[in-house]
DNA sequence: ACAAAAGTGTTAACCGTACACCCATGA
DNA sequence: TCATGGGTGTACGGTTAACACTTTTGT
């Protein structure tokens, strides 16, 4: 008891003796943040039976720290490692319960299910590499996917509510710390860097000025590449000096974008 | 079942019934900031067995509020009401059991309370006027004080790395948002203020240019009266504008001190 | 040749910092 | 009258924001 399960539970067991090896009450939910064509994207469940959307979230096995849990549910959905996780906040309202939102564990083991109570979860965002990611559903969802962060559909619960207090949270961060190389490819642009901010930022930055500050910033490394194939001039590509990059997640930057 | 016991439990009904009205493997602890005698304090209780110094914590009840219950946990160790509260995070390592840090139930309910199991805590910090509190201990505890915050002990289970935390935040949250109103008397004089602030940043700051800062936020209406007794010459007093401080709460500053 | 995107440089306004001067008060 | 703390103003330097010009590439 309190250890991982030997086999993996049943759907039934789950419900049923799940309290046996997680904590109750208690539950993770991560916001996996992508960017892709110019878009800061989402990564959603869809639920067998509501048809309803969610967040990718988990429980924590009982000899299990609580960022262990999250890193283990994002490498199940996306099949990443090492990939920097930030807790962000705890969402306690009492109403946090599953039945109260019409959704229900099946007929046969309602009322005994430590899932009918109330739940407090520790939410967690991430910043993960899109192209790298093989989104997979759990087994009480039908479907995983990629949404832009502006097209969000209604969520389940106060997930909707989870996810923006992420955004703001990751908005936050962005001024204090690096944050490209989790998104980006390893090589990128200056343009395309320039988006991302852009994106999460949701305002327009001058491109002259962006350049200087991200240089002044000391942790890219110009190639002597150009990404070829654009329609135009063909802009440089740039990586993050990964040591430098470390150093500054380590003691802050202070940015400071317009 | 589930909501406050119609009355108050003993102290052994707590530990062998407490998990029918609180949600197991879930705590608050708080930390709670005062300032003094140019002196930025935390209130500790020190337990009556062990004799160890913890911070007033308390756990959730099961139809409460995660933050209604850091405000009651709040109120009961100070008094207080209305005070502003803000979590800063979740601390979710497994080795937080009290029985894995020589913190044993009563002999007689061993093995048998919920309170033996690991638990996750959520943090909250919270200022507060030093002269309006009056410090309660709870009755696991013998004493509940003030401390210097750079005399703190060495405190139970993880609590050291907790108070570490709550400073960080605390710190951060000073360059973004207003904080005075809640560790100072109503009426204060601008050096008090700056004292609050150096204590805080634990760093020197600059009279003239704090001045100028302060009073460009808009936040501080002068008062004509100056504060009468100093050995010199007698300090304006200021206070909070109300109206423009609940503003500053909500769309924050950016203060930016040396 | 032209439009559109990318690279580089310049300037003016603003802000943070350092510092000087005067005033009030108690010893 | 002197030491100390408090109130107010100025000047310098660095950073930020606004903006201009040139280069490259596909059509």
């Amino acid at each position: 008891m309190g250890k991982k399960p030997a086999q993996k539970l049943s759907r039934r067991e789950f419900f049923e003796k799940g309290h046996l090896y997680y904590l109750t009450h208690l539950s993770i939910d991560n916001v996996i943040f992508g960017f892709h064509d110019n878009q800061l994207k989402v990564l959603l469940l869809e639920w067998k039976d509501t048809r309803r959307w969610c967040l990718p979230g988990g429980f924590i096995l009982k000899g299990e720290h609580i960022e262990e849990a999250a890193i283990r549910v994002l490498h199940q959905r996306t099949g990443l490692n090492n990939i920097y996780l930030q807790q962000f906040y705890a969402f306690g309202d009492p109403n946090r319960e599953r039945s109260k939102h019409g959704i229900e564990p099946p007929l046969e083991v309602k009322n005994k299910s430590w899932l009918t109570e109330r739940f407090v979860s520790i939410g967690y965002w991430a910043l993960v590499e899109f192209s790298k990611v093989v989104p997979k559903p759990d087994e009480f969802s039908e479907t995983c996917q990629w949404w832009d962060i502006d097209k969000v559909p209604t969520l389940i619960l106060d997930h909707n509510n989870i996810l923006e207090k992420a955004l703001d949270s990751l908005r936050r961060n962005l001024n204090d710390y690096p944050v490209g190389r989790d998104l980006l490819p390893p090589k990128f642009t200056m343009p395309e860097l320039q988006r991302m901010y852009e994106t999460i930022l949701d305002k327009q930055l001058d491109r002259r000025n962006f350049q200087k500050k991200m240089l002044a910033l000391d942790i890219l490394e110009r190639l002597n590449e150009r990404k070829q194939g654009g329609a135009h001039k063909a802009p440089f590509l740039y990586r993050f000096d990964q040591r430098k990059y470390e150093k500054a997640m380590k003691q802050g930057l202070r940015i400071g974008l317009q």
